[in-house]
Parts: C-alpha cells; structure tokens; sequence
DNA sequence: TAAGTTGTTCGGGG
DNA sequence: CCCCCGAACAACTT
C-alpha cells in the first residue's frame, strides 16, 4: 500500500469522515493516549509523502504504513487494528502501521514542498538537495524522503527509466539538465501511478519495474540490488546512461 | 511452499 | 562520530 499515491487515494476514501466526532479509538499501537481522541473532532485529513495524517485540533495522527501496512473502511480485518477510530456511524481500521501522535502545528514539522505529490512540491529545492549530496548515487536519492518525499521503489525505478538515467549515476556526474528532467518525471509519475492504480492498471503500464525487456529497444531489463538500502532496481543498461561508473569497492 | 516485497528505524561493530 | 549492515516489524502474494 506504500508510495505517495497510495495514500493520496486513502485521503480520498476516507473523506467522508472530515468534520466527524471520534466516539473511541483503540489498538495495540504503544505510548499512545487512546482516550484523548474520544469526542475529538477530525478537523482535516492531509499527507505528507507516504505519511498519513488525521488531524483534530491540536494534534496530529501520523500513520506509516511501511511494507506490509492496510487498512479498511467500514469494515475489519481478521488482525486485530494497531490504531482504529469509532464514529457515531463507521469506522477507520489501521493495520501493521507505525503510530505516532504529532503536536501542534505541522507546519513545523513537514517541509511540504518536498512532497512530490504535494502543490506546494518545489523542484528547484530538490535540485537544491541533490546538488549537496554529490556523491549520493540516484537509487538513493529517489528513496530519500527529504528529497522526494512519496517516492517509492516503483516510482524510482520508472522515473529513472523515463529519465533514461541508470540508478548507479552519482549527482555530481550526471548533467544539471538531465537531473531537472528526473525531478520532473518523479512527481509526474506519481500522478500517472495513482490515475493507473485509480483505474486498476498500473501493472500494464509499468516500463521498467519488474519488467524482462525494455519497452523502448527490446533490451533486456537488468535486475540488481543498487545502493546503501541494496533495494532492487531494474532498468535497461542500453538507454539508461551510466554518465561514469562508481568506483571500485 | 518458501521466498520476495510499493518501508523505516534501531543498534552494534568497525 | 561516521558508515554500513543486519534485525525487527509481521502479512500477503506467487
């Protein structure tokens, strides 16, 4: 369920809760003070990246989903939730989750224009970012949330496809063009993800993510784990430029 | 059926 | 103190 449009599609489902009152909440999630939310109101529903906010006045719940996270709308699971919320009618159940409850202003604490899904997304700050980390190799700079913010392995691996950049490029190596175009097809792809995922076809129009040949030039997609995180990736070593291989190690 | 995975944090060892 | 690695979390699919 992770990556950015995933819970763009979550906010969406759970719209109809915006302006309830909690009549209980409840789970096995630690250090949480259940019975706060009880008579709360949720005043907003909001996202930042792959984070999942459910705001009341004051504060804040975050939901991570990480691998294995779900959730359910009106109805449960056979586990038992890690947070849930009761309304006077329905029910929101949160599965295999990280909880955690954020006070006061979030303002101070999400720099919202480093979620590519977001309106206040900035290009140029990722640009920014990635112009300080010369060394940091692309895989990792796409699964880094302070710079792409939602983005996920399925989206590293088909931005950088789009891009035609190989994940094994370090920032400083590749031409500032060409890393503005990256930053430009992330967050374009995300949107392009979550109309598929809406529509039920994202598995069709993958290019590169566990893919065996390219869809370009007929090459076969390699497959190798890249990186500090060793996170899979695929891409096609024919039109995705190494502009210098890392060295040796 | 056992392996693989749309993710992140923590702590230990070097 | 930094970097790197593995463990932990714990559920569903192939």
């Amino acid at each position: 369920m992770p990556e950015g449009p995933s819970i763009l599609i979550l906010k969406e489902a759970v719209a109809a809760f915006k302006g309830r009152k909690v009549t209980d909440a409840a789970g096995y999630a630690k250090g949480i003070d259940y019975d706060r939310f009880a008579g709360e109101q949720v005043v907003d529903f909001k996202s930042w990246g792959k984070h999942f906010l459910i705001c009341f006045h004051g504060v804040t719940v975050r939901i991570h989903f990480g691998l294995f996270g779900s959730y359910r709308i009106n109805e449960r699971a056979k586990v038992n939730a890690k947070f849930s919320l009761q309304f006077a009618e329905g029910e929101l159940n949160f599965y295999v989750c990280q909880v955690k409850v954020i006070e006061g202003d979030l303002d101070a604490v999400y720099d919202w224009s480093a979620d590519i899904m977001n309106t206040h997304w900035s290009p140029a700050k990722a640009l920014k970012k990635l112009k300080a980390k010369p060394a940091m190799l692309l895989c990792d700079a796409l699964l880094d949330q302070n710079i792409f913010s939602g983005s996920g392995n399925i989206i590293k691996n088909e931005a950088l496809f789009r891009a035609k950049l190989h994940p094994e490029n370090t920032v400083e190596h590749v031409p500032e063009a060409r890393l503005k175009a990256l930053i430009r097809e992330t967050s374009r792809y995300s949107f392009d993800f979550l109309h598929w995922r809406q529509e039920g076809v994202l598995n069709k129009h993958l290019e590169a993510y566990k893919q065996e040949t390219c869809p370009r030039d007929n090459h076969a997609i390699t497959r190798k784990d890249t990186g500090k995180g060793r996170r899979t990736s695929y891409f096609c070593p024919h039109c995705q430029k190494l502009y210098r291989a890392a060295a040796a190690g």
